[in-house]
RNA sequence: GGUCCCUUCGUCUAUCGGUUAGGACGAGAGAUUUUCAUUCUCUAAAGAGCAGUUCGAUUCUGCUAGGGACUACCA
């Protein structure tokens, strides 16, 4: 009875993958590893109009970068191929007989244009078991008449023939029974004459048939249409192995009103794409997580709990900990506005977690970003920074705001002076004003003559020679030498820093900033 | 307009009839830190409304209000 859990993500390529998508995908890749089932990869590019190229490409590359595994489909193969369903026509049009044959489908040759005159000329038309009869099919015309418009050449689609009166209920893990009555739906269209190929409806229930698929897990969008869905799997007479549903909240935008869309994101300053994205045609560009320096897994973190949750306080959990942590039915049943604020603390908290060794590849580009030579030394300084764990010496303060390192390009503003020397002293800093006096000049003066007979440039070098005078003299030279190496109130411990910077550099820069401030 | 879904702090959410309604983000305050940050502590902040069921409702039912989705030869 139990069948093996097979589910699919089937995205239309008709642009960049909606970070919706994303979720909803993940959820099927934690429900598909959970039951030690497969995650099919099926592209439904079923409206010909819509083919946006290298959106396909697009996708997969997402998912790579995201780190979802596919089991099976399109560029993976698999024993229920193919899995692009403008590769399945044939497939289709066979399915799509069977149910001309046995009465549950019929022939209908009415023109776009005579379906939009109807409806403006009455707001609620509907194709459907009411007016079905005085429009234009094979079912109020004779098959002689059927027939010589067809051998004519007319076009014509082909609908699905609901009998009305009767409740459809669809099971739904997240929201109980749906219940919907028959009356209100139309005669879908099955079958589009346009571009000879099947519409959404009929090629997902006859793809998720033939690839045994055990359970839907899509957005709240496809809830109206289900019970069409759960008909058409009658009609076929499949509904013992008919999947079981499971529809998702949506994503609403941070503020307003409705659904997150593709084009809130960059207006209200977070990407709504995985990966960046040149439209083909407009040109535009569109901004993704990657390129603005998001963790994968730190997004995946942050996207599985706008919906879900474990049911206790754990929020940061790896994918393998949400694998098993993964329940349906505690998905939530109201959309999860976006939160990108809390997503950017997500990635705070991974890139916090990670070896500091780990950022060094994109450290180095914001470095060579720069201007600063890529050398061995430099290479070396990198690393030691990373030693120092810089991470720990954020900035914060500016002004009244807070803000933590989220992204690895927060860094370089906050650790800059590792690399280069103050140019400039800004008088108006709080903190130069504070630690910069009449005085000081001749304390720094003094350390600086201190640290020149420093043999051992060490942190424990320094401190033998450093802390017993400051001891004696009563002086406290740490601020003001910080003003000195670093500009501002900012960065690590000064026997460290300086140890870091090496003599020469350390004592040029109190030099420096004696003669400019 | 019609159909369906939904409704706990500003936001994401926990609670599966009995709780001081918990956590996190964000906000505010403080402690720690030779600086900044990190970290830690604390504070403010919620059951849409009205009926009903019940000894007892945030939790169950109904209605109202509000939000959302769908309503194509798009998915």
């Amino acid at each position: 009875m139990e069948r093996k859990v097979r589910v699919r993500f089937a995205p239309s390529p008709t642009g960049p993958l909606h970070i919706g998508g994303v979720r909803t995908a993940l959820y099927n890749y934690l429900f598909a590893k959970q039951h030690g089932g497969d995650l099919i990869f099926r592209i439904e590019d079923t409206d010909s109009t819509r083919f946006v190229p290298g959106a396909e490409e697009y996708i997969i590359e997402s998912f790579k970068w995201l780190g979802i595994q596919f089991d099976e489909g399109v560029s993976l193969g698999g024993d229920y191929g193919p899995y692009r369903q403008s590769e399945r026509k044939d497939i289709y049009k066979k399915y799509v007989q069977m149910l001309l044959d046995n009465g549950k489908a019929y022939i209908a040759f009415d023109t776009p244009e005579e379906l939009d005159a109807k409806r403006s000329e009455n707001e609620n038309f509907q194709y459907d078991a009411s007016t079905r009869m005085q429009m234009r099919n094979s079912l109020s015309m004779s098959s002689d008449e059927v027939a010589a418009l067809i051998a004519a050449g007319h076009q014509y689609v082909v609908r699905f023939r609901i009998d009305p009166g009767r409740d459809v209920v669809v099971h739904d893990i997240i929201r109980g029974d749906v219940s919907i009555n028959t009356s209100v739906l139309d005669d879908k269209v099955l079958y589009k004459s346009a571009d000879n190929l099947p519409t959404y409806h009929l090629a997902n229930i006859v793809d998720d048939h033939l690839m045994e698929v055990s359970h839907v897990i899509r957005g709240e969008e496809w809830l109206p249409s289900s019970p069409l869905h759960v008909l058409l799997y009658e009609a076929f007479g499949w509904q013992d192995t008919m999947p079981r549903f499971a529809h998702l909240p949506l994503l609403l935008k941070p503020v307003g009103n409705g659904k997150l869309s593709k084009r809130d994101g960059d207006k209200l300053g977070f990407p709504v794409f995985p990966l960046e994205w040149h439209d083909p045609q407009s040109g535009n560009v569109s901004s993704g997580y990657r390129e603005k320096g998001y963790l994968p897994e730190a997004l995946m973190n942050f996207l599985a709990l706008l919906g879900w949750n474990p049911g206790n306080d754990q929020e940061v959990m790896s994918l393998d900990e949400m694998v098993r942590l993964f329940d349906l039915s505690k998905c939530s049943k109201a959309g999860a506005r976006f939160d990108y604020i809390k997503g950017i603390w997500f990635n705070h908290q991974y890139l916090l977690r990670k070896d500091p060794l780990e950022w060094t590849p994109e450290f180095d580009a914001i470095l060579r970003a720069n201007g600063i030579e890529s050398t061995p030394e430099r290479e070396a300084k990198v690393v030691g920074m990373m030693r120092l764990k810089v991470i720990e010496y954020t900035d914060g303060n500016n002004n009244k705001k807070k803000r933590n390192i989220s992204f690895v390009s927060d860094l370089w503003p906050l650790c800059k002076f590792f690399f280069v020397a103050p140019v400039t002293y800004d008088k108006e800093d709080k903190f130069v004003r504070k630690n910069w006096g009449e005085d000081t000049p001749d304390m720094m003066r003094q350390l600086a003559e201190r640290l020149q007979g420093v043999e051992d440039f060490t942190v424990d070098g320094m401190k033998a020679a450093i802390d017993p005078w400051a001891e004696q003299t009563g002086l406290r030279p740490w601020n003001a030498w910080r003003v000195a190496l670093v500009g501002t109130g900012q960065g690590p411990d000064m026997y460290e820093l300086s140890a870091f910077l090496g003599k020469d550099e350390t004592i040029s820069r109190i030099n420096t900033a004696i003669a400019r401030l």
